[in-house]
DNA sequence: GACACCTGAGCAACCGTTTGCATTAATTGG
DNA sequence: CCAATTAATGCAAACGGTTGCTCAGGTGTC
């Protein structure tokens, strides 16, 4: 039913190659011819088939970007980000979510291959070793994972979770928890090492629970059982999972901070409007969109393998230059969901005195109900201390 | 780079035809040839091109979901519903986000036209007539809008408007507030009819605040504004900009609901997590989804026009049943951002008395810190008048 | 033993483009 | 006025598959 190159060729009366000139090298072509056929055009209401070019060419100028959960609010930043930046470089993104299924990973990434020049890969779950081979099927770039051989970017949640540990232990808290994020995610043991061996370091102890859906849901799940570990201070996978959590708490009478600490990881959008703000590890998550298409595009930017007619293997010689690996960093962005600890408060006689946060590290905080106007109220991290 | 079925052919000793038919036709082929096939392609790590395949059979068994926003927690569980209900006819979706600009939005339908089946346009903001003019080049069913000739899947937010003003009038407001939503929204026209029309009817003024964009930024922005109305109760466009209101009203020194009520539209998950709880209208999102996939995949299962070899112009039969377009119905969820007006409140001599909500049609509504868990406390709307 | 039938595989056209090369006509230089 | 360029177009082979036919050989039936 739709207009074909043919139809155009026929009805303008030129052979349909210089249709195909007419759109994709104007140059070639007669103007006058040009002005026909593109008029003809027009009339059948033609437009080029983007998937048979790319048959020949070897390009679709489309990205496909996969999602373990786009209900999750930490990811339509990193979505926003890539899609602007494909866009200045005339691409597209198509994006799709696995549900933080390993198994739909890898029937997307199948399912995108040939429609696509490369794929970004966030927070994927599924086997180094799979990625590796399904990295031969279609270029690849990995966010918040590291997989040998293939261009990577992470954020550093190590360093974050670190902080945050320090923060905490700095208020007087000595029995953390850690609610663990899903099986299968490098940023979950990331921040278990980080912050086992923040705790370590600080002398207190710290109780892994997990691993669990990182979602609200999640959160409010656990509640119960954070409570049994005798934490007063818990770090989160991420925000989404300290907001529920905090939700949680809420219905079993602990107040948030003065019974317990809460600190989550992201800082999306929402940690700013729940009460009380959440305290959180700020991730760049537009700089890794962003990074994410560069690395793809700076990588396939010249392939494009395009075998001559008559060309025997041209084997091009394989400059596949430095996989890059990329590490972005983070921040401790401290809010009103973290307090000072049990030894702390042992020395202020008030009970409920916390509310006003007398020990808290910082100075740059808006006042409550100060101007929560978005990009606004990054509260810079303590200092240094970064590695 | 990565092997063809020539390749496989060549490897295996057969014809490409019969690789083909490995593939697609197993039956047709030798058990034993068969399993040889399939070592070899193993073996070279083939699988087969989807976009040349869709070249000739027509069918990329792809389907494209275009969406004004996935900042917007309103989609996913739309997209998680579509997403669902595609992969069990095995199919797969590729979302686009528009950022509610209506010139991406024909831009990445001209990008996924031949490479999806169809495209599912979610929330569009561009015209009728230019929606009508993409729908020549691929099949397209409309979510939440209403287009001659093309299927659609509106939600009836009049109707959940309408139920909306009457909640407040009955509360005794009288002066009522809307706050629009974006340029271009068929869904902010429905409820801005119904809204005039619902305040009209109880003798009471709307004033109509707009258009915004639909964030929590667009609410928080608007607080202002909105108090400067006079009105003691206002209808958001959707949660989000009810949400970003409530934070600036907050931050204006008015409460919720106790000075001014606050009603959202679309009772998206985080609605049950605010201080105070929001009430809203309930929208069937994730119903909507399955039904548009529905809509989409029964209109042109029989299609794919296939013209075969010698055939000439087979015009078959434009069977092109009615186009349907369903309405879905939606329910008020009364929460705790709503409280009686000043005609009622006069009667009452406490002040802050109304935040146990007496007033209130909602007897199924759980006690405040009852269970909030996802999926539960959908308190149904007061009952009948829907038309 | 002749015939119809079925199975399994090959042949080649086709999907809608792009593009290297050949062809033609118009232009330029000497 | 002729050879050599140059500009514009046509020709046909790809790209990676699918599929209607044809064909060879084996089986069953009378």
């Amino acid at each position: 039913m739709p207009a074909t190159i043919r139809d155009v060729a026929r009805a303008s009366g030129v052979h349909i190659s210089t249709v195909s000139r007419t759109f994709s090298a104007p140059h070639l072509v007669n103007p006058e011819t040009r002005n026909r056929v593109l008029a003809c055009a027009e009339h059948l209401g033609y437009r080029p088939n983007r998937a048979a070019r790319a048959l020949i060419t070897g390009r679709t100028h489309n990205i496909g970007l996969i999602i373990a959960d786009i209900a999750n609010p930490f990811f339509p930043p990193l979505i926003k980000a890539a899609e602007s930046q494909a866009r200045q470089r005339d691409y597209h993104i198509f994006i799709a979510d696995t549900n933080e299924d390993p198994a739909a990973e890898e029937d997307l990434v199948h399912a995108l291959a040939k429609q696509v020049d490369g794929v970004l890969l966030c927070s994927p779950r599924m086997s180094n070793s799979l990625i590796e081979q399904l990295s031969r099927e279609v270029p690849l770039v990995v966010i918040n994972r590291q997989v040998t051989g293939l261009p990577a970017v992470v954020m550093d949640v190590g360093q974050g979770a670190r902080l945050a540990v320090e923060h905490l232990t700095g208020l007087g808290h000595r029995e953390l928890a850690l609610l663990g994020g899903p099986r299968g995610s490098w940023t979950n043991r990331e921040i278990r090492r980080a912050a086992t061996a923040a705790a370590r370091a600080a002398d207190a102890s710290l109780t892994v629970l997990g691993p669990n859906p990182p979602t609200e849901g999640g959160g409010i799940a656990m509640a119960e059982q954070v409570r049994r570990t005798g934490a007063t201070a818990v770090l989160a996978y991420n925000d989404l999972m300290a907001i529920g959590l905090m939700e949680g708490l809420d219905s079993l009478g602990l107040r948030v901070p003065q019974d317990i600490s809460v600190v989550g990881i992201d800082d999306i959008a929402l940690s700013r409007l729940t009460r009380p703000k959440l305290t959180t590890v700020a991730t760049p998550t537009a700089a890794a969109g962003r990074t994410a298409v560069d690395m793809l595009l700076q990588h396939d930017g010249s392939s494009s393998a395009r075998a001559g007619r008559g060309g025997g293997r041209t084997s091009t010689a394989d400059d596949r230059r430095t996989t890059a690996q990329v590490s972005l960093q983070t921040e401790l962005v401290i809010r009103d969901s973290t307090g000072v600890g049990p030894a702390a408060s042992a020395d202020r006689p008030g009970t409920a005195a916390t509310a006003d946060r007398p020990g808290a590290a910082s100075p740059a905080r808006p006042g409550p109900h100060g101007h929560p106007a978005p990009g606004g109220a990054t509260a810079a991290t303590p200092e240094s201390v970064a590695s």
